[in-house]
RNA sequence: GCCCAGGUAGCUCAGUUGGUAGAGCAUGCGACUGAAAAUCGCAGUGUCGGUGGUUCGACUCCGCCCCUGGGCA
């Protein structure tokens, strides 16, 4: 049997993909499966905006809400489940704003061999404990290449090359010249390019939607669960500025504006990222809200 | 009405003894190979409340006016 087309459905936060993706599904009987880092985590499916219950019995829905708090999840890591979710699906719609795991999926990854827990973080201390130059020169020593295109103050990537280095036992530019294999599909790529005052707009008024469907219990209960803090579910856009609330450190009108200026933030890095390394075969702009109500006229344009 | 403190970038403010201004945040642009809703880089902006004066030169000194906050009547 051939392999199934994939229709990608992407865009920045808010731009209207999930109801997209559904409006296909349901209209051709395919299932969502969710490329997006946060909506993947159980704990918080109104601050990330996961479908609700009633919009996932209108079509499948896969890989949402399915990892606990404490795991960590990767661009690898989500490159193996949504394969698997495509292989088992008739027709795979992937549908979120997570670029580097689309990229990962669509264009390959270094493959490398697991990392040994517990490198990352004794990483992470020693950037602190040693300061960032000499964890830079240390880091240079072992692999010049990388050092060479990190700036200086990027803690996550010096990190992220210094403990490959210690758990491979070769430097992550070595690795990163192997490419790494596309994944076998054919996959039709719609991108929702929205206008940017239209997309605020949206964006606060989600964060209102949010309030009111409760996330203020939703993270509290999470909150009250002492969740260690480097566990990546919790960089969820309003989670830490909640969490700050929470313990008394942020007024509830702070809360709101902080998050939703992080969230325009990161709509805008998305922006950046999908003009840059995402050729796609349809750009809509859904302030027209064409997607949603002719779903067939999109499958009809990328010919699936 | 009087006294005091303020009026400087979109916001909060800093501006040493007069030489036409600067930080943080916001904004814009960009980077991105296993934390990506992450991490990081670069950039711009100002009739310095108004007006008159002193001075070679005023955000800075002086007068008057306007506005804001506080106090006293």
């Amino acid at each position: 049997m051939a392999k199934p087309d994939v229709i990608v459905v992407t865009g920045p936060t808010a731009s209207g993909k999930s109801a997209l993706a559904l409006a296909l599904a349901a209209a051709r009987g395919g299932t969502v499966i969710n490329a997006d880092a946060m909506q993947t985590y159980d704990a918080f499916p109104i601050l990330t905006a996961q479908p609700s219950a009633e919009e996932r019995a209108l079509a499948p829905h896969a890989l949402y809400g399915v990892l606990p708090l404490s795991e960590t999840l990767s661009a690898a890591r989500w490159r193996d489940l949504a394969s698997a979710e495509i292989e088992r699906s008739k027709l795979p719609i992937l549908c979120g704003g997570s670029g580097l795991y689309l990229k990962a999926l669509m264009q390959g990854i270094s493959a490398m061999p697991a990392i040994p827990a517990g490198l990352r973080e004794a990483a992470n201390a020693e950037w602190e404990a040693m300061g960032a130059e000499a964890f830079r020169a240390r880091l240079a020593e072992r692999d010049p290449a990388i050092v060479a295109r990190l700036k200086p103050g990027d803690r996550q990537r010096h990190v992220r090359a210094w403990e490959v280095v210690e758990g491979t036992g070769r430097p992550l530019s070595h690795w990163q010249t192997m490419q790494g294999e596309p994944a076998p599909y054919r996959f039709a790529t719609i991108l929702l390019a929205p206008d940017r005052a239209w997309l605020r707009a949206r964006i606060e008024t989600r964060f209102d939607v949010m309030l009111e469907q409760g996330v203020l219990a939703e993270a509290r209960a999470v909150f009250d669960r002492n969740p260690e803090p480097r566990w990546p579910g919790l960089k969820a856009h309003g989670a830490p500025e909640l969490f700050a609330h929470f313990r008394g450190q942020l007024g509830l009108h702070d809360v709101r504006r902080i998050a939703i200026d992080h969230t325009r933030q990161y709509a805008k890095r998305q922006m950046t990222w999908f003009r840059h390394q995402i050729i796609p075969d349809l750009v809509v702009d859904p302030s027209a809200h064409q997607g949603i109500e002719r779903p067939e006229k999109f499958l009809d344009k990328i010919g699936v």
